[in-house]
DNA sequence: TCGACAGGCAAGTGAATACTTGCCTATTGT
DNA sequence: ACAATAGGCAAGTATTCACTTGCCTGTCGA
């Protein structure tokens, strides 16, 4: 459902990461704490992180690929167009259009 | 803050009344309380439905106009446009570039 | 093989929030 | 003037949800 979506994007800290994965795909779980931590002063625990992760890749907004006992993770904007697209920009009111 | 956009979006029923406005501009609070009854089969109390518009207003998503003791709400779809501005699309990946 | 590293699972807690109920204000028509 | 209509305010409740704590699994290097 679109559900999974809106409710990912709901919480700010979920956006943070996005914003972090827009800026450099491929980290880790550890990595993104990190991050977390030292550039937006986010004082949070790994497995809030990680519960954050499970959330964002239900919806589709990020995808993962494991590797031995690393798994990275990759940020997908795809879903997001469907908002867009959902409630598309109103037809432009031309003001020449003064049709009758 | 940008906060007020996304739990805006984050509810289900919330989403469904932008639906309304996008279909039919201008609706008063109990035309939208009617058409989520008969066209969505949401049951919903009239109050529940106003505090939904208040939040709505408040993301910028809906704007209102008093007429008299009728309050007619409209659609504004721009702030949408700021969800997929911060996010924007990946660099197409184009399979010609093999620099290097 | 053993310890360190990367991550997962699950229960508990506290705060946010969707919804209801009850009452109040303002405008309109008769 | 009075009733009906359109809407607002505020407190209470119940659910959702973010976060923590504690423990467990799997992988890599020495």
């Amino acid at each position: 459902m679109a559900d999974d979506l809106f409710k990912a994007l709901a919480d700010a800290t979920r956006r943070t990461i996005l914003d972090e994965l827009a800026e450099r795909s491929g980290q880790t779980l550890f990595e993104i704490c990190a991050r977390l931590s030292t550039r937006h002063g986010l004082g949070i625990s790994r497995q809030a992180v990680s519960q954050h992760l499970t959330v964002l890749e239900a919806a589709g907004l990020v995808e993962t690929r494991r590797e031995g006992r690393c798994k990275f993770h990759d940020l997908n904007t795809a879903p997001l167009r469907r908002i867009t697209e959902r409630w598309p920009a109103p037809p432009v009111p031309n003001p020449e259009d003064s049709t009758r």
